[in-house]
DNA sequence: TGTTCTATTATTAGGCC
DNA sequence: TGGCCTAATAATAGAAC
């Protein structure tokens, strides 16, 4: 969205939700229109709302029929295969993303905790920090000081070839 | 719609038209799940596809099966309120958005026109224009022309008052 | 063939009338 | 209330791997 970055949950402003329903019911339906002209494919859309008495129903009530007639002559097995009470598939589903979930949450941390550095060394106000944080955050610093001794060595091995200090 | 403007037709190239498909289907079936979360509405979709076997239905083909069971129960002149062959209604539907077009073909002619002139006036490259084109452009140009012999007309008479020209 | 990246277009929240 | 506007976010085409 925008202006504001939307937060996902019911509206509970009346006049703010319609005037989102009515933009997006019709974003959705012009998106559901682009997938069927680019891709050719069949679909249709069914939404039962407050503000009319019947449900808006794309691209027309006929197509919508024909795209039902076939859903339903799917075998039952198939009809259900989406069942919120079929936790196998969901399970299944869930571990996948598990996996990407996971290594965001690396990522996450990283940024995190290299952004808390920059500003605790820009600030120098370290005092409101978590334990956690502390301590993450000693061992990033850790690290970098390591990198940096590396550096310093290898810029004096460039600048001062095997060459002894005197004294 | 990036990268470059989307042309809205169908996309010849498989390997093009499936990547849409697969990116376009997520969007739309994360849009209709915004959708019912902000505005607190019943919505299921269903898409027949050639990639899948099965059509994918959203958001589980038993809330599609609720749904289309309250649609199926409306009266029959309403479930065929949106038939193609419904002219008069669809009629009315056009005359309706006529009116919005024609101001806003107008104004595009108008903008498209200005920036044709200004193109020809910085390039001086006047002969590629079509003849609609040029008897616009010269239309155009004739208004400019007396805009400025108006405010040529205003500032001599703020600079030189009442005055007669000598000789 | 699917996934990731990113430049660019498309959508839309909030404000205004 | 509904339509218009604009700043800002979201979606995604095309490329690279």
């Amino acid at each position: 969205m925008t202006k504001t970055k939307v937060i996902l949950a019911y509206i509970a402003n009346d006049r703010a939700r319609k005037a989102s329903f009515k933009k997006r019911s019709k974003g959705l339906i012009k998106k559901a229109d682009e997938l069927c002209t680019l891709c050719d494919v069949k679909a249709c859309a069914i939404i039962v709302n407050p503000y009319d008495n019947e449900p808006e129903v794309w691209p027309s009530n006929l197509r919508a029929q024909q795209v039902i007639s076939g859903f339903k002559r799917l075998p039952d097995h198939v009809q259900s295969r989406n069942k919120e009470d079929n936790q196998s598939i969901c399970q299944e589903r869930i571990s996948k993303k598990e996996g990407k979930l996971r290594k965001q949450y690396m990522d996450n941390q990283q940024k995190e905790l290299t952004k808390i550095m920059y500003m605790c060394l820009v600030s120098g106000a370290f005092q409101n920090l978590s334990l956690a944080s502390s301590k993450s955050l000693v061992f990033l610093l850790n690290q970098n000081i390591k990198d940096v001794g590396r550096r310093i060595e290898l810029l004096q091995n460039a600048m001062f070839p095997r060459q002894d200090n005197v004294e």
